[in-house]
DNA sequence: GTCAGTGCAAAAGTTTTGCATACAG
DNA sequence: CTGTATGCAAAACTTTTGCACTGAC
């Protein structure tokens, strides 16, 4: 596996840095807020609540809505994000500095809950192989009803 | 499993009327319709084609895009009809009335093969089983590229 | 100084909503 | 008849694009 794994935030701004040398691309203020942003709040987000967050951290960059949907599309491009569409919650992304891993999903709270597991990964690709199919990415989502919401309801 | 597998038509358009009555809605020729082409087409569906299609096989029920996501979400939320994001391609609707399965989506094609695998199902329910998560349902996705296209990527 | 990046606003694309009319029950 | 469904158009959202200006290199 060649992902980016449990990396520190300095080596993930070098990979950034070398990736935008290599295509003559700027290292900007506004890049490095949102590379920051995603580093230390390791979730999913949407374009609009990545946005708010920096707009939070960072007033003073007044970074606008279309650098966001730029900058993640650029990062997704070259692996350092990855987005995943969540049903009814759209477009999220998170960055892909951890191992590879699917989600759970409650379907009362939202919550997700990250996991990974060979048995299954390993099945997918023997059924793969099957259908001569040949897999880059993959991606696993449960819904259901977490620990806490199934207490909750059972009390409620 | 308590899904509707393997129905004919009538079947699906007795449940689908059986629903309506429930609920006190009405039985419309454009209900009919989407129904019907979505059950003859054993596809994949975003509103966009969904709706292209149903004006090509029924014009003269000239049937407005705002019916299609109206039928759409009425139908998803009975279970009638799954939506699944598929990346770019945007989120699509398939009828509900197969085995449950999963689809590997070829990236240079666009091709959606389906397929199903019970050591992967049984997996899941082990793994959920751990963090005590209820699972509901659940999408798995492999992305990758398709027999046919890897032939040619080798000839081009 | 040059050229990519940015914010802004407009545009494009997608989904929902309001409303007057049609039609199923 | 009554009230839900429909088509249409407008509105609401989401994402992309054009452009003049800024700022990284």
């Amino acid at each position: 596996m060649n992902n980016i794994e449990n990396v520190t935030y300095e080596e993930l701004l070098d990979e950034f840095k070398r990736l935008l040398k290599t295509n003559n691309l700027k290292f900007t203020k506004q890049r490095e807020a949102i590379l920051k942003v995603l580093y230390t709040n390791s979730d999913h987000f949407s374009p609009e609540s990545l946005h708010a967050l920096i707009k939070r951290n960072y007033p003073e960059l007044n970074v606008g809505i279309a650098t966001i949907y730029r900058t993640l599309n650029l990062l997704e491009e070259n692996g350092i994000v990855t987005s995943i569409s969540f049903g009814v919650q759209g477009k999220k992304f998170e960055l892909g500095n951890k191992p590879h891993h699917d989600h759970m999903i409650c379907i009362e709270c939202g919550k997700i809950i990250e996991f990974e597991d060979e048995v299954i990964e390993k099945r997918q690709y023997e059924i793969a192989k099957e259908y001569d199919f040949k897999i880059k990415h993959h991606l696993m989502q449960l819904f259901g009803i977490c620990k806490e919401c199934q207490k909750k309801s059972k009390k409620g």
